[in-house]
DNA sequence: GACGTCTTGTGAAATCGTGCACAAACGTTC
DNA sequence: GAACGTTTGTGCACGATTTCACAAGACGTC
């Protein structure tokens, strides 16, 4: 009756990595294995057994002991977990590069993502076809988001427009936002944001390529971590 | 005589957020900041200014009490520590739409990255000019990597074809490696490796507003969590 | 040069995430 | 139905990260 309750609260770095099991799990069935245990399904994923079996016990006991677990009743747990049990449509704002490398990107028609509007502040670009879907003006924002009832938006602007953008999908109703601009932007409590920033993730790199460098130089045998932070390296 | 010793290691989460203090500094510099102290910083960078001194402290004690930073030495001193005091070129491996909005993206050149070549399998993309690099076939990856010294790849290929770029650079002699198909890839040991899966993030944003969903159907006050995992909100 | 205000740098506590190790549970075989 | 090999689920210890709280240092004022 109470529908499924509220369980436990599921750890952020557990959340980060369901989409990965989700996705592995995913092609595995597409091939036709029914079962799997936590050691073949951490191998694929790159991360250690004890960690996968703790991070779906989260979701409830749904392995069997001495066997594995069923690949299709665990892709239906993660699926229903992470609310992908229907698609989502997103909202593009910015139809740049960015923007238009996103709406044709096949990788979010195939997992649960469905390009519901672009919009862009430059009339010139408006009226524009990328990726199957008509570019917008922005001031259309809030009938686009109101007709398809889309909760999560995109920002795909230059930096210097990226708040404007997080103000106006925050105005027009959406409540997640992922954002590609190189900016810190600031939202209201109770919204949720993601930050993805292609020059961060390879200044990163570039430290630990620095790190290989120095260390090669300097004098002390320093070990060079090959650890990757996230994803996996053998 | 040394020159600079491997000093202490820095924590991973720190070199994260490193690069985002850089970028602030920058934009700070660039309008005439001179000074700034851990509060403010820690403001624009929307996390706590307790985490940014210590942050800082890795680097060594370049604060003045009472006073705050100076931005430009600090600018200099993140940099230098990330290995940004020269460019870095990058080869892409992949000329889809991917490929091409990272080639044409211009947060990569102002942040010290430069796109040093594009490879892709297919001989009928090749020729192509996108953000201003001829595309070449993979098979000429090697050359291309040792005539520009190159020590970081970025694959932006579909999945299926991640394992096959990641083993072409890494025979190619790269050494770090940013991957955005969605795709674990093994590597060798010592090849630092980062990963970007655009489905990911939104499946966790996702995640997000189904327990949104959840908590307004259901029947306890279960708070909703409105924090971000990376990036801020306010 | 003593005092007050400000801000850094950093121990120490609190929290979060990881991985080991093992009891419990399942299926199979005899 | 007892014994055995497997694999899950989880308590626990450890390590990493975050946050607090405050001594120490810098500057300006009188």
């Amino acid at each position: 009756m109470a529908g499924q309750r509220t369980r436990r609260r599921i750890p952020e770095a557990t959340v980060a990595r369901l989409p990965v099991y989700l996705r592995i799990l995913s092609e595995q069935f597409d091939i036709d294995v029914t079962k799997i245990s936590s050691e073949e399904l951490a191998e694929l994923a790159g991360v250690n057994a004890a960690k996968v079996r703790k991070d779906l016990s989260y979701l409830g006991s749904y392995g069997t002991r001495g066997v594995g677990y069923e690949v299709e009743f665990l892709v239906y747990q993660i699926r229903r977990e992470l609310g992908l049990t229907h698609d989502w449509p997103v909202v593009i704002v910015g139809s740049g590069n960015m923007g238009q490398a996103l709406a044709g990107y096949n990788g979010f028609g195939d997992r649960g993502f469905t390009v519901g509007g672009i919009v862009d502040i430059d009339d010139a670009k408006v009226g524009a076809v990328v990726g199957g879907v008509r570019v917008r003006h922005v001031s259309e924002l809030t009938r686009v988001v109101a007709a398809q009832n889309i909760s999560i938006g995109v920002i795909a602007t230059p930096g210097i427009a990226a708040q404007d953008a997080a103000d106006a999908l925050v105005a027009a109703g959406v409540t997640s936002i992922l954002n590609f601009a190189p900016t810190v932007i600031n939202v209201p409590h109770g919204i949720s944001v993601g930050k993805v920033d292609l020059a961060v993730e390879l200044q990163i790199l570039a430290y630990h390529e620095q790190r290989r460098i120095n260390a090669a130089k300097g004098s002390s045998l320093v070990s060079v971590p090959g650890e990757s932070r996230r994803g996996a390296s053998a």
